[in-house]
DNA sequence: TATTGTTATACTCTATAACTATA
DNA sequence: TATAGTTATAGAGTATAACAATA
């Protein structure tokens, strides 16, 4: 039992409060937990945020622009300049040419960019799977399907 | 259809490959739309990220601690400093040295931070409620049931 | 006129380290 | 020795604005 009247007196349980009314309260806390977890794990990889969300897209999207990256990453623009100069100074990415449209540059993994993706996919997956291998797999699948419905409905909004 | 054959092309939709597999990926695009959202609503207002989780769990836990505040929110007591700084500059929030350990402040919230975070939270309902409405009761339900049994996994965790 | 990529820049967020006063 | 709070600071992440080349 905690004593709201004994001012600052350790207390055994904290109360969230209309806090624990909030869905984005509860996301980002879990997403801070992940973000730490790989961030802690990838010490020394010198691995910038977004870079690893960008070689996936780039990956599943061969050819695809700088600008539709960033679109897809939620990133401006200019921040996606300075990923793609990482991923290309340590040989992960290219940038070639398009045809047809002189302004853009239509990127590319190379094997090793391939290879250090499949990496950090395998190393994040372990992360996750410590929390998500105590649901069932119904559970998960049900969690995926809300996640995938909530961020439709948020596009479908802008 | 996507030609990736065709370099630079805009395409019609994406893929998401592996990144789609992780359930991270997915917590972070949402809470990127929600977090976004409340910034554009927040424009003018001064709002300190951090700040508004801060204050409703002071509001929640009359007393509380700055060390103890900052780690449930997730954040280094140095952080925890500016925002309570902030808090108090503005009315929101009060120090008052805590009985029985003279190197603590136990934090209170004033009338008037009561009244801006009601005003906050409810901006945040309004915000979500775009996206949450079209999830059915049980939905949500079962949504923020996962969600906690996660984080409580990742408390259990560390 | 609008868009792609780029640069420069400034601001926010957060953590680390060192310090003080207390315990 | 350890903890609560503080300060200073540095790094990462991101956005804005202005620009050149191209559409």
């Amino acid at each position: 039992m905690n004593d709201a009247e004994t001012a600052g007196t350790a207390r055994d349980s904290l109360q969230l409060g209309r806090l624990g009314d909030l869905v984005g309260f509860r996301l980002r806390r879990i997403q801070t937990h992940f973000g730490r977890d790989f961030g802690t794990a990838m010490v020394g990889q010198g691995l910038r945020s977004g870079m690893m969300s960008t070689l996936a897209l780039i990956s599943a999207n061969p050819g695809i622009s700088q600008s539709e990256a960033a679109k897809a990453v939620l990133l401006d623009k200019s921040a996606a300049v300075l990923i793609v100069n990482e991923l290309e100074r340590r040989g992960f990415a290219r940038r070639v040419p398009a045809e047809g449209d002189r302004r853009r540059h239509a990127l590319f993994t190379t094997p090793e960019g391939e290879a250090f993706l499949t990496m950090l996919l395998d190393h994040l997956s372990v992360i996750e799977d410590r929390v998500l291998s105590r649901l069932t797999g119904e559970e998960l699948r049900v969690l995926n399907r809300l996640l995938d419905r909530m961020y439709e409905i948020c596009l479908a909004l802008e």
